[in-house]
DNA sequence: TTGAAAGCGCTACCAT
DNA sequence: ATGGTAGCGCTTTCAA
């Protein structure tokens, strides 16, 4: 009894020639340590938890593939849980899992939320400035990296589209595309909850690059654009944010900034192990990196010269 | 200690006023009864696992979403695994889930594999002709539907274009809409693995609305016909597949087939949980038809006439 | 190197 | 209506 345990899980002193008989049988058997009976023993299920505002909403899916191949790899299963959008849901989720029985809970947290777990240990995926956060993806350099990328190409006068201006995301990533524009070029920041900017009447005052929070929102002003006649990019650049997998399915092809996905898994279930196993030494707290993909929606500066159609001038 | 039990889990024969205080005394406390203890006593963890090929591809989260929101009704949780678009990976997500521990499975097979699962209780998501399937959506009634509502604005030219031709759920969306056509209209049926057709052309030979399969495909033939000039709806009546987010992100919004995602979760939770629950009257395979919403992509065949802009007749 | 036994927290049966 | 007790399958300590 105690042999076969021993044996199966490899921690105890058993001698090689047992380990093979009993692997061998186990398979014969098809038998498998029941994941109850080891549960309640070590006081460990071998299950996270992931709590996220709405798996609907884009990014989310990548998210959760990636902490789901991560987790896989330390043996943890992954229990979905949703917060619903709002932060009775996240705590509600988040009590939810824990009567489950996870040994931890990896949270990205509702916007302008603090979920507060006690019970279990947790690895909050938030921004730079949240101060519960364990790993955030650097939304301000991704801003930076558009922005540069596009002054490289030429283009001295920008719209900066967002969405929101309460969202702290999307306050990042305008920021740092402020940060790098700041002096060397023109630009104005426009949000979509005080309506749709005119697009026309923009690229007739001299904006030529147009730099968005999400390729969602840069392919709605690709197709606005589109019917005013202004072609992507000969009359205008656009670049998007999150390179979703719509990015390379419409034409143009959209330029966009790319979060290191993968990397913010790892670092989120990496940590989260390790206050499992109750390392002494844990993981700062740390940031990722973006990287930047030019495709067909972005082109330089000049070739707008070239473009007779105008958009009418006031 | 077994009253606590059964005043918790509303069981067992206990009076009203003990279940009061074991409850109020027990949110004191912060207690609450150990999963794993339960489990390894009743044989059950009240979990759920949910396989799918890749949850990053549309329309996965949105079912992933409505599984766990309907498993949640149950008390069940959802354990997530990633088949990654094989069927050995697929067979390995289920070894895995079982080995968890879950009380049942659900499955949306990868195409064209056949998940066998003897150890534990299944559902599988699939289409109506596959002969394991559980619970389906209509993809033909769904194609029918879209064609006859085009066939009501006065459309006689269709192409109906898809991604893959090997793809059961393609095939059967584009023979829903075969069904109506034939006879009553002209039609063409293109697949963009043999490359993307030339939609100037094909709207200059009288094409007036484009089938899709896929929302996404959709919205690259709106992208795709604005560059050539074509609007749409007033050159070209586009439907897409699916009534993913992006369908009210872009201008124009999409037309678009709606599966009725939420039902089909449902019924495939309530198979489940009827299974594990060792019902003797199991629910029978069924079918669930979907819906359709008209939005700005598509428009009267006859606006097409009073377009001044025309593709280049050959 | 191997095996016997205790006990994790719960529920279900049975006695009170 | 209430409570004592056995035992679910495992791991771990201790003895052989």
């Amino acid at each position: 009894m105690a042999t076969v345990s021993n044996a199966l899980t490899g921690k105890g002193r058993v001698s090689e020639n047992v380990i093979q008989q009993v692997t061998s049988r186990a398979g014969q058997l098809g038998y498998f340590p029941s994941a109850a009976g080891r549960a309640l023993k070590t006081g460990r299920s071998g299950i996270l938890g992931l709590v996220m505002p709405d798996i609907t909403q884009p990014v989310f899916p990548e998210f959760a593939q990636g902490v789901e191949t991560e987790a896989d790899k330390c043996g943890f299963g992954i229990l979905m849980a949703n917060g619903r959008g709002t932060g009775a849901g996240q705590d509600a989720a988040i009590k939810k899992l824990i009567q489950h029985g996870v040994d931890g809970i990896i949270v990205i947290p509702q916007r302008g939320t603090t979920p507060n777990i006690s019970a279990v240990p947790s690895a909050i995926v938030s921004t730079p400035g949240d101060p519960d956060n364990i790993v955030a993806a650097n939304h301000a350099q991704g801003g930076q990296l558009g922005a540069r990328a596009l002054l490289a190409l030429g283009h001295r006068k920008f719209l900066l589209l967002g969405n929101d201006a309460h969202s702290g995301v999307q306050k990042d990533r305008i920021g740092g595309m402020i940060d790098v524009l700041k002096g060397v070029a023109a630009y104005e920041v426009c949000w979509t909850s005080d309506g749709f900017p005119d697009l026309g009447q923009k690229h007739a005052h001299g904006v030529s690059a147009i730099m968005t929070v999400s390729d969602l929102l840069a392919l709605r002003v690709v197709t606005e654009a589109a019917r005013r006649g202004l072609e992507c990019p000969q009359a205008i650049s656009v670049m998007g944010f999150d390179d979703l997998p719509l990015a390379t399915a419409v034409r143009p092809t959209l330029s966009t900034i790319v979060p290191n996905t993968a990397e913010l898994c790892k670092r989120a279930v990496a940590y989260l192990a390790a206050v499992i196993r109750g390392d002494a030494q844990l993981p700062a707290p740390s940031v990722v990196d973006m990287t930047i993909v030019l495709r067909e929606s972005t082109g330089p500066a000049t070739t707008r010269l070239s473009n007779s159609k105008k958009g009418e001038i006031k």
